[in-house]
DNA sequence: CTGAAAGCGCTAACAG
DNA sequence: CTGTTAGCGCTTTCAG
């Protein structure tokens, strides 16, 4: 119930100044054998500890990052943030978190938050990198950041996946197991760039490959009613073989949907995901998607600042082919075998399995 | 580039004192219009905002709220964080974050570390909760606090899962569909008190059931050698029908590894899972388990760290037999039908899908 | 209604 | 080698 100890509290029971406490304590300049004695004595016994706060009122800089992400229930986030907190915790930092709930609005205020807490460094994921007032604020304080799953501009550092690399080799996949129509699914589509970045991605691969442009399937904040929503678009656009989920979590869900619908998936409809969590590969069928390293990418983040605030070398983000991975899965099915088939001919290896 | 602007530049340009920008703008105490105009163009004029370590400095407190959590990996922690995020930014509170990757050593330093920082309170998921040090220092200091996950020793307030009870709920579920002898499988047993929790809870259902007492089957860190682990197991351990998985992911991994020894889920071996993660209704079979609400507790125990500062009325926890329920599942077989059957019946209807 | 000044815990000159 | 002191940004008496 006591309040902690003070460095002028370690100095009055060590009989000497608050700067040799804290130079003691510090190893900052010199002090007498006896006089370390006795300041490490004093501190034991009143169980001191420097106060960060008023370390960072003198100091103007605290040993916390911040960090801005949609969600933490989203595993891509919540990986990102376990290898970015395994890479501040080694270098002494601490992580300020905010989750924005995919709401552009609060990323701002968001922002202002962690600014006006001081922290050293901003690691973040916007909703818009081209035209977040929050990124430009932090960029005109001259803040140490990098971006998180966010195509960097010019002038900022970014770890993120090549989103549109990554869908024009979903649109490969597709065409190459002979996928002619085919439907994008999105979750919250103007909130989020990624997205939109693979969708643009998946266009233009499909359109290289000579399919078909590839209908827009956008759903809203809950997954309620995706199972009518997938049945309404697929009366609409009859010809559609396959769907590209812009996630994992909603390419299972459309699974899941299609089942309710009594289509089989992959023979009635073929569905690819994004992200390559580990669960696509324990249901059945195993997901097709592209796989990525969440965890990879925000240690890298994670060093990125610190890099800055150290002035140290700054790490490179593996180039843009290496960010992704594309992981064949029954999912994706070959249209080539006659329909009088099983329909679960695959061209891969659907007991592929990278774990094992 | 630029610094921040302090109050003493707001002062300055608005040609007032110091304490007149301070009361204008937490509107403590009076002002006139006039006054009121000229700061609050002066704060727009420099983009002022308050620097919350000045503030906290002076307060001695933070609007910071300490979480300790042993990985953000884990779902089930990473939801109940996002439970608490939300209730904690609508109270105008953020989330300092420390995980402690299951060490036990690391739990003190990531406690002094958030003390040092000055949190306003901690929520935090120890490995121990009857002789944490740590958990003691907090007491000690009267810092507002809430267990997550662990059930709280006497004078600890603490939203969690009532582990034995839910542990011996698994041992009716086995019991009602006939198994006699089951295994108990977990991962660092030693450094969870979750999982000792659940084992001894386990054990005294099964004891007052009938059953035989649960073979103990623990693996390490990694996954890697589950399987071969499970093929001794299983020969040292011949009799056994059904394991029980101290978590949900364990529970998947066991399935596959099962998998892989040619052994049929649940027919050779039926597997309950714990904690209720979404992933367990899209495997096939679907997983039975113990659906929990990391969210729902996430939320509670940040609701009642808040209220310990706020001193208002502390929330409470739901009653200990509300903090859980059963969940049937494919994967869990009845073992009174001729083993010439199938061997897929279950008692419960397997399609049971709380989602839908 | 307003401003000057003390002080929160700490570090870094600067004297001694 | 050591102590005194100013000052980081803010709030809060206390006078005026």
């Amino acid at each position: 119930m006591h309040q902690s100890a003070t460095i002028k509290d370690v100095a009055l029971k060590a009989g000497c100044g608050v700067a040799t406490v804290s130079r003691v304590l510090n190893n900052t300049g010199s002090a007498s054998p006896e006089m370390r004695i006795r300041v490490a004595a004093a501190v034991k016994e009143l169980d001191f500890q420097f106060s960060e706060v008023g370390r960072s009122l003198q100091s103007s800089t605290t040993r916390t990052i911040g960090f801005v992400v949609p969600s933490i229930a989203n595993p891509v986030y919540a990986d990102a943030l376990q290898g970015a907190q395994e890479i501040l915790t080694c270098s002494g930092y601490q992580m300020l978190l905010i989750c924005t709930n995919y709401s552009p609005e609060s990323e701002l205020s968001a922002i202002r938050t962690l600014i006006s807490k001081q922290v050293a460094g901003i690691v973040l994921t916007v909703s818009d990198a081209e035209r977040s007032e929050g990124l430009s604020i932090i960029r005109n304080r001259g803040l140490p950041h990098c971006l998180l799953y966010n195509n960097a501009p010019v002038s900022h550092e970014s770890w993120s996946v090549d989103d549109k690399a990554a869908a024009a080799r979903v649109a490969q996949a597709f065409s190459e197991n002979l996928h002619n129509q085919t439907g994008f699914l999105a979750l919250n589509f103007n909130k989020s760039d990624r997205a939109r970045q693979r969708y643009e991605g998946y266009c233009v691969g499909c359109k290289a490959r000579g399919m078909k442009k590839p209908q827009l399937l956008e759903i809203s904040e809950d997954f309620e009613d995706l199972t009518m929503k997938l049945k309404l678009f697929l009366s609409e656009n009859p010809s559609i073989t396959g769907i590209f989920a812009s996630n994992d979590f909603l390419a299972l869900a459309i699974v899941r949907s299609a089942r309710k619908l009594a289509l089989n998936v992959p023979r009635d409809l073929s569905i690819i995901g994004f992200d390559g969590i580990d669960v696509g590969l324990m249901v059945e069928p195993t997901l097709a998607t592209i796989v990525t390293e969440p965890k990879m990418l925000g240690a890298g983040a994670g060093r990125t600042v610190l890099s800055f605030i150290n002035k140290t070398e700054v790490p490179k983000p593996p180039s843009a082919d290496q960010t992704f991975n594309f992981r064949a899965g029954g999912s994706l099915a070959y249209l080539g075998a006659e329909s009088s088939d099983d329909g679960k001919i695959t061209p891969f290896p659907s007991s592929f399995d990278p774990t094992n």
